[in-house]
DNA sequence: CGCGCGCTCGGG
DNA sequence: CCGAGCGCGCGA
């Protein structure tokens, strides 16, 4: 037999198939070990097909080394799905094959673990009357059946080793999984549906159409209309998938699906040890878990038989991948979807204006709930202009309404979420003498002054450096802070409420392993009674004692130059609003801005979703953005700037060649450096395009395939979700 | 004349 | 991607 063979090497000139000769133990879908290239070493290849013949000569064929697994690790279905990806975003297929293992897996440092049983021999042979540990050993095993050995080597120490060696016990090697959150305990039984939400379930149950959007506000019970789905799917013996966003696996959702579906549900990503990630994906692949639920990288879990798959959040970022291949996961998820025949379910309070305009068009299913479950209202926004404020002489982070509110929720007991969108505590270090403004050696980025670890950091490589007495440039000592990070306002509320306990959450105060989960468990336990953070206090927590939320400065990212601007910063204010009175008390949130009157805050402010979109969708329409047209970036880095601006400019003038070919269907076209020019040592530089759904995209890509340089890295992005 | 380095090529 | 093969340049 010929296996059909891709070399596990991320590299274009590899990516084809090999064909080795094989034995009828390989399957497709199994890693094999072969003889690659002119060292006699070997390299993992995925088998892709088994066929009777080989159009090479036989002469010259080689033989498969070793077979690595037993049951084929990347199911047909997977494997045509890896040949998708890789033909829609132009990679290896080394690489959208290795999104189907965990990446432990493939470097071979985990595997299958295991523990020692011992139970008592049938007949047990003759003891000394007198070894009273023995004695003790035995009668406990007898009262229990059997016991893992390494407890009883615990507790009767060196007695259980001459037992073993008198064939007194019986040792048996078993399976152990490593079980990931065991901490967690399933809460809550499934309650039953209000009638919006048995009216959801029955109109994705019904509709012919593959993909449905639920757009219901906060704590309109979008999760239980999913756990009923899933859970028809399981009673059908079928599978599910369960996405959700990097930051919101929660404990909360935990408990409800542990106390749902209990020991089939598997969850998938990056927080888990390699030991727990690897098992949970076994236990995927062997069918003993049927729902996997996990962030971007779940849709790729190894199940068969799906009966729905659900994206929770379906507006958010983490969505897309920021590394080859940068896949799509509605895109990934929709294949799926097809494949199986099942539902694809997208929830969101905030859907992108993309998904909600293919909702409002037809092609998608559209669920609306617009009321929350316990009929409460939404928190009500108050809108301040920190203009005022500062006329007033505040120079504070707090308008005075804030400072009230805050002083008020305090007294009452309750907790408050403060969110502002940076981290550390000086956003930018200048020379008050020569203007000058630190930045980072590697990148073209303004530092940030951290005050706990009394440094300046690069938000972008993470470099660290002294703090500065004086200018590098002028040598001045007027060495000013600029702006407020999380650091900051934690300084500062201090300051204005000595008695309260402050809480942080950024990336600075979450790493490790279940980081936020320990902040969030904290808060929720009210151990602290404000929460300061980023973008990550805003993802969906119940916290029901929460009564007052500020966010500070929430200009800031309306005034991003990106033509996602004004949508991300609706969601982000819904959201952050949204963690307002949950349960006990009416919540209020304060929005602090210095452009009072701009419509997205006024939209947001009235949760009036609706007419957010439409003024976006004219928007975008008028001015030619997405989704009426696309943006295409093909970004050109390398650490050299003469080599990397060589390749932009062959790579320009060939592109210019596309475009001079459809002027009409571009509407811009230029080359330019990034806004940030400079990341990681690396410059940026891109050519930016901006074209009809019409336009020949294909040869945009096919023209950059062409070129290759080296030490300089080029790839295309489409409608990038990040344009610095 | 010999070897060291850089480029090109091939891998089943 | 990685090593083999090979051409060319330099030094003794």
């Amino acid at each position: 037999m010929i296996a059909e063979v891709i070399v596990d090497v991320a590299h274009s000139d590899v990516d084809k198939i090999f064909d080795y000769v094989a034995d009828d133990t390989v399957k497709a879908g199994m890693r094999v070990a072969v003889p690659f290239g002119n060292n006699r070493g070997t390299t993992t290849g995925f088998v892709m097909r088994v066929k009777e013949k080989s159009d090479y000569p036989a002469e010259k064929l080689k033989e498969i080394y070793r077979v690595e697994d037993d049951v084929p690790a990347i199911n047909e279905e997977c494997l045509s799905l890896a040949e998708k990806i890789s033909a829609r975003y132009r990679c290896p297929m080394a690489l959208s094959l290795r999104l189907f293992l965990p990446a432990e897996m493939r470097t071979g440092k985990v595997g299958k673990s295991y523990r020692e049983y011992a139970r008592l021999s049938e007949e047990l042979p003759p003891l000394n009357p007198r070894a009273k540990v023995q004695l003790a050993c035995i009668a406990y095993l007898e009262e229990k059946g059997e016991a893992p050995l390494s407890e009883l080597r615990e507790k009767f120490s060196s007695a259980v080793g001459v037992l073993i060696k008198n064939h007194a016990l019986i040792v048996e090697k078993r399976r152990m999984f490593r079980v990931p959150y065991r901490s967690v305990e399933g809460g809550e039984e499934h309650h039953t549906l209000t009638p919006a939400q048995r009216h959801a379930v029955e109109a994705i149950r019904t509709t012919d159409k593959t993909v449905s959007l639920i757009h219901g506000v906060t704590g309109s019970g979008k999760t239980e209309i999913y756990l009923t789905l899933i859970a028809e799917a399981l009673s059908q013996h079928k599978s599910a998938i369960f996405l959700v966003p990097e930051i919101s696996l929660t404990p909360q959702m935990f408990s409800k699906l542990r106390g749902r579906f209990g020991p089939k549900v598997a969850i998938l990503h990056s927080g888990l040890s390699a030991g727990e990630k690897f098992d949970e994906w076994e236990r995927l692949r062997a069918g003993d878990a049927k729902i996997a639920v996990g962030a971007r990288s779940a849709v790729f879990a190894p199940i068969e038989n799906i009966g729905c798959i659900v994206i929770d959040e379906e507006h958010d970022g983490s969505y897309s991948s920021e590394s080859t291949p940068r896949y799509n996961t509605f895109d990934v998820a929709y294949l799926r979807a097809k494949y199986h025949g099942c539902k694809l379910i997208l929830g969101s309070a905030t859907p992108s204006v993309d998904t909600y305009r293919r909702a409002m068009s037809g092609e998608f299913g559209l669920i609306s709930l617009p009321d929350r479950i316990n009929a409460r209202p939404m928190p009500k926004v108050n809108i301040v202009d920190m203009r005022r404020e500062v006329r007033r002489g505040n120079a504070t982070p707090f308008s005075i309404a804030l400072r009230e509110k805050l002083k008020l929720c305090l007294e009452n007991g309750n907790q408050a979420i403060i969110f502002l969108n940076r981290r550390g505590y000086a956003q930018t270090v200048m020379c008050r003498d020569c203007g000058n403004v630190v930045k980072c050696k590697s990148c073209d980025v303004a530092l940030t002054y951290h005050s706990d670890e009394d440094c300046l950091k690069c938000h972008y490589c993470g470099a660290k450096y002294k703090p500065l007495s004086a200018c590098p440039v002028c040598g001045g000592t007027h060495i000013h802070y600029m702006g407020t990070g999380t650091q900051r306002v934690v300084g500062e509320l201090k300051r204005f409420f000595p008695a309260a306990r402050i809480l942080r959450m950024d990336v600075d105060t979450t790493s490790g392993k279940e980081g936020h989960y320990k902040i969030l468990k904290q808060f929720a336990d009210k151990k602290a009674d404000i929460l300061v953070g980023t973008q990550m206090v805003a993802k969906g927590h119940d916290f029901p004692s929460v009564t007052l939320v500020g966010i500070l400065d929430a200009d800031m990212s309306l005034h991003f130059p990106d033509y996602r601007s004004g949508e991300r910063t609706f969601q982000l204010i819904t959201q952050v609003a949204g963690r307002s009175g949950r349960a006990g008390a009416e919540g209020e949130v304060v929005l602090q801005t210095y452009d009072p009157d701009n419509y997205i805050l006024r939209f947001a402010a009235n949760y009036d979703y609706e007419g957010f979109y439409e003024h976006e969708i004219a928007m975008r329409e008028a001015m030619m953005f997405p989704p009426f047209v696309k943006v295409v970036r093909v970004m050109v880095t390398g650490e050299d700037e003469k080599e990397t601006l060589a390749a932009l400019r062959t790579l320009y003038e060939k592109l210019q060649k596309i475009y001079a070919a459809h002027e009409e269907e571009f509407l811009f076209f230029n080359r330019m450096h990034s806004p940030i020019k400079r990341i990681q040592n690396k410059f940026r530089y891109q050519i930016l395009m901006r074209m009809t759904r019409s336009a020949p995209l294909k040869e945009v890509y096919a023209a950059v395939a062409e070129e290759k340089f080296k030490d300089v890295l080029v790839y295309v992005e489409e409608n990038p979700s990040n344009l610095s």
